[in-house]
DNA sequence: CTCGGAATGGGGCGCTCACCTCATAGCCCG
DNA sequence: CGGGCTATGAGGTGAGCGCCCCATTCCGAG
């Protein structure tokens, strides 16, 4: 597929002023051009699928559908369709899941309005892109643990995504047992799982990540 | 003091693409100008002392010096200036917070740009602009606990901002206590005062709280 | 000079959390 | 049809957490 002359771009961020400052930097360039916005994950799947464009630039922590659930559904129903994530955290985790979710390139907000162009180009042309500190996180993963095998990111459940985000909403866990109608030992059991899958210690951690992850807003 | 012909505007926020957006949106006005940018609190200070300006509007949440601790400054040095606070969170605490700290409005990242177009010339007439939920915050407020006195928005210590911090980077009560070489009481006092003064329950919330706040990432 | 806030620390109490083990029922996939 | 995964739930244990009580020291504001 050869790169167009101008490449058609979708923005989805939930921030009209996130949404304006991309739309100013990119529509800058001659070879780029903005041409969708959306401020959810539903909405950019919708009008991705409807509109004739060649990449989305999401944002990973959206309210109701994620960045990352966008990014997977899309590349599911238009693969020819490039995706590049966009997200506030260096998070190695969403690293992963973007990238497993089909994306081709992984930006921060506090990237340079330089990177994030070069991150289009280098996309359209059929290369990755992660942000430097990025490409230290797989190094420093390398070193320490050997060659990331994808076991190591697995992914929730969906019961445990629901646990999880009681949990970080400062539930007991008594509270989400009354509230899933579950025994109290079943939530301990999830939540113990979760921090296992996680590799994590305790609720403050999974409180982040969750946050991180854009189930819950802080 | 008149109302200038241009505004002269600082923009203080951590993403250069929202920096990016708000220059955008501002200099399209041809009574607005963006003549100086900061990435965190400190440079704000730095540069809203030395540049020429009008008004500066401060992301709440920023690394090292926050939004806030900016505005207390810039408002206690150079009393003329406007402030403007800009955040992602529709928080209760952040709006008084912000207002105490001598802000005279408070707009959210999701609001359209308009609205953040209309808060600027609002605070420069010298009225105060609060995005609309907030207001509706204000009357919840009233009608549930009476007038709020200043005692309910009372800031934290120095110290309790210490204890928070690392409370909020899932430290334990034990871990803590070696940190800041105090005794473990010392630090579960200084935890229940801080829940105590911010009306929470658990660490769960406090790490919300701390998110909000800018003083640790998720 | 007294009063209050900040910071320090002690004792205790009850509950939750974090970490184990084990078991069962339902499911899909090869 | 057996093997894995998900969801469910039981038992126990020790440590940390959340919430009271109390006291002392220091410092600044009234």
């Amino acid at each position: 597929m050869p790169i167009p002359l101008v490449t058609r771009i979708l923005v989805a961020d939930d921030h009209p002023i996130v949404r304006s400052g991309l739309k100013k930097v990119l529509d800058a360039q001659p070879d780029l051009e903005v041409v969708a916005e959306a401020e959810d994950g539903a909405e950019a799947v919708k009008k991705a699928m409807a509109a004739d464009i060649h990449l989305a630039i999401l944002d990973v922590s959206m309210p109701k559908t994620t960045g990352i659930q966008a990014a997977e559904e899309l590349h599911r129903r238009k693969p020819e369709l490039r995706l590049l994530m966009l997200s506030m955290y260096d998070s190695e985790q969403f690293l992963f899941e973007s990238l497993k979710a089909g994306a081709s390139g992984y930006v921060l907000k506090s990237d340079a309005d330089q990177d994030i162009v070069e991150a289009v180009r280098c996309t359209m042309r059929g290369q990755s892109f992660l942000y430097p500190s990025a490409i230290g996180t797989l190094v420093r993963d390398f070193v320490e643990r050997g060659r990331p095998d994808e076991e190591q990111f697995d992914i929730l459940t969906p019961r445990e995504l629901q646990v999880l985000k009681l949990i970080a909403e400062a539930y007991t866990s008594k509270e989400i047992a009354e509230e899933l109608v579950i025994s109290i030992k079943t939530v301990e059991r999830h939540r113990q799982n979760i921090l296992d899958k996680l590799g994590m210690n305790d609720r403050v951690e999974l409180t982040r990540y969750a946050i991180r992850r854009g189930l819950i807003q802080p």
